[in-house]
DNA sequence: CTTGGAATGTCAACAAGGCTGACTTAAAAT
DNA sequence: ATTTTAAGTCAGCCTTGTTGACATTCCAAG
């Protein structure tokens, strides 16, 4: 269906079904290279992809408490906190009682917390700098482009808020 | 790829560790807002994600076997299996045994088969085609550039012989 | 004040979908 | 005839999602 409209001349050819569908693909398989060195690497230890995404987002925010990290991860605050509690027990996160609202925890890394962070951090990176360098710059800031265009809009809002947070 | 170069005085920028922490928040953000429409229809009935990528590439490769499937989609006979087991039951996918090779399985999808993946597939596209548009073709090659670029390298050719099997 | 509702976080139990290991059956290859 | 390969099954485990029930804390309305 639709492929429609391709005429025109010079080229809505990135929007048919099998451009579409090769996109998809690709999405699928690149998100697998993505998260395969951290993966690795969290084999050993007893963790899994959960608890390195918190250690990604704490170390961004540090001081940030569960509810906003729930918003930022979007799962259950249930779901979160099985991993958090494993990484506050084994002692790479710290989780302090906000002192306006008692309510509220405030997270941190600790040194051992970061040093695992960095960890993973570095391995994945490692993969993204070379995808980077490989596709060059205009290449980069495409890849950017269609990505913010494919997320939630609310999700966009997380992005952008925490790329301004950091400069 | 080339391009690269981009010069001492001009910019590495993108290459900054910056730029690639933003790049996989993109990443995390932007795979949540690809899988989301499927998941939500998904939900309602008793499939996951699993059956979906399933339904995708039996489709896209008509008559495929079991073990091509699981070098596709890298999980395990069992889990594929438990999958696969109940498409079949439900009568979504067809198994036969192969003509010329009787050990073989070769796939395809039934009619209701082809009917819910086009519903997944359609879901997925809108949101795909949006951010194809709003992002133009040239950030859309630049998209699959760095994709491709992420990939195992295993998987890349998976994902390349892919789409010279379909043009 | 006090009290009731909302926000925050915790505990328990369940399901999906990965995984490994052991084993069967049938067919193909040697 | 023996070994290897493709597929499938059973059992059991782990991670990470889910809901539901509950405790604590805060705050605002009466």
């Amino acid at each position: 269906m639709a492929e429609g409209r391709a005429g025109q001349g010079e080229s809505l050819l990135y929007l048919t079904d099998e451009q579409l569908r090769q996109g998809a693909e690709a999405m699928f398989f690149a998100y697998r290279g993505f998260t395969a060195d951290p993966d690795r690497i969290l084999a050993g230890l007893s963790y899994g992809r959960a608890h390195h995404r918190a250690l990604h987002f704490i170390h961004g925010a540090p001081g940030t408490t569960v509810n906003n990290l729930l918003a930022i991860l979007g799962v259950t605050k249930q779901s979160l906190n099985r991993v958090l509690r494993s990484l506050i027990e084994d002692g790479l996160v710290e989780s302090r009682v906000g002192r306006t609202d008692k309510r509220e925890r405030h997270l941190y890394l600790t040194a051992e917390g970061e040093d695992l962070e960095r960890e993973l951090t570095d391995a994945q990176r490692l993969r993204m700098r070379a995808a980077f360098r490989d596709a060059g710059p205009e290449a980069v800031a495409g890849f950017r482009r269609v990505l913010e265009a494919m997320m939630d809009p609310e999700m966009r809002h997380q992005y952008q808020r925490l790329r301004e947070g950091r400069g």
